[in-house]
DNA sequence: GGTGGGCCTTGAGT
DNA sequence: AACTCAAGGCCCA
């Protein structure tokens, strides 16, 4: 029991977690480190999680005792190395699990993975880090946290934002994204789209009705899949991982972007979407200011890499 | 029907 | 102080 400010804590065991690969890869965009510990709001309720020996120490204001909350969202529960057991065997994917031991998937709930990553577009994660804050901050619930603790605001729900006027989102810092949110606020909170039950088809469907929402084309449908639905064979293709999959998998060719979906699909099976979040944080942290790439001493690895794709046509 | 380019807002980084 | 660029989507040729 801790002393500190009316809060319960928990211990999670997960031999293999790494808080800040995790939370820092790019698929939440309102966790904040203090001090040796990281702090957020899963659902309405305020957290502070910290690395210990053995797994993960959690506090939080008092509750029932549960954590299944918790649990479920940081997915402490999966068993990393299966996962990765069902990886393609290639130098890029050995090269990044050994450097980023811990990284996880998170289970997103739909409706803020959905919102976040509609204000993603075109936009570095610190500037969609303040949209999200903002929003949070105008127009969600308080929830209940230690004094002076980070940030304190559920994420907004659909039928707040979708009350907001165009203005009002602008203000937030979203510019042309404003009426995207809006729009698509609207029709979640109108129930025109049941974000939930997306789960329940298949995974061509869901990314179509998905798409068929104002701001959400295939990159931003497919990390909804992936964060939010349970699709873990789904490979986001954004920028860096596009540089990823040129660089490591096609050297020296030049792959349509079509051409590069087809290959990933492909090739990196049912776990696709985990491999996908190794390749986006190895392209995206790998490369070091001197213009270092990564792997370290690539050519072999890439040459071994490039071994992987050889024959898979580059167009069409 | 698929592809490529311009445009959209904003602010952080240089 | 400009200027570029950023986990894209949309519209058009």
């Amino acid at each position: 029991m801790s002393s500190a400010e009316n809060t319960v804590s928990h211990f999670l065991p997960a031999g293999d977690y790494s808080l800040d690969a995790t939370l820092s890869s790019g698929q939440v965009f309102r966790w904040r480190r203090r001090e040796e510990a990281w702090e957020g709001v899963v659902g309405n309720r305020w957290v502070r999680l910290a690395q210990t020996r053995g797994g993960l120490h959690a506090e939080a204001m008092d509750g029932d005792g549960e954590w299944q909350w918790l649990i479920g969202f940081l997915q402490v529960e999966v068993d990393l190395k299966a996962v990765q057991g069902q990886w393609p065997d290639d130098p890029p994917l050995r090269a990044a699990a050994a450097r980023w031991p811990g990284l996880r998937l998170l289970n997103q709930r739909p409706w803020e993975c959905l919102a976040s990553f509609i204000l993603s577009s075109n936009k570095q994660i610190v500037q969609i880090h303040q949209m999200v804050d903002e929003l949070c901050r105008r127009y969600g619930v308080p929830v209940r946290a230690p004094a002076g603790a980070g940030p304190a605001h559920a994420f907004p729900a659909a039928a707040s934002l979708a009350a907001c006027s165009e203005a009002d989102l602008r203000a937030c810092g979203l510019g042309f994204r404003a009426p995207y949110l809006r729009e698509t606020a609207r029709r979640v909170a109108q129930a025109e789209i049941d974000l939930d039950g997306l789960r329940r088809l298949p995974v061509q469907e869901a990314r179509r009705r998905l798409e068929g929402l104002p701001g959400v084309g295939r990159k931003i449908a497919d990390c909804v899949l992936l964060f939010a639905l349970d699709f873990s064979e789904v490979f986001p293709v954004d920028v860096w991982v596009e540089k990823a999959l040129r660089r490591w998998y096609f050297a020296g060719r030049q792959p349509t972007r079509r051409c590069l979906m087809q290959f990933a699909e492909r090739h990196f099976g049912p776990q696709g979407g985990y491999a996908q979040q190794y390749l986006f944080h190895a392209a995206r942290l790998g490369s070091d200011r001197s213009g270092n790439d990564w792997p370290a001493g690539g050519t072999a690895n890439n040459e071994l890499a490039t071994a992987v794709s050889r024959g898979f046509p580059t167009v069409q």
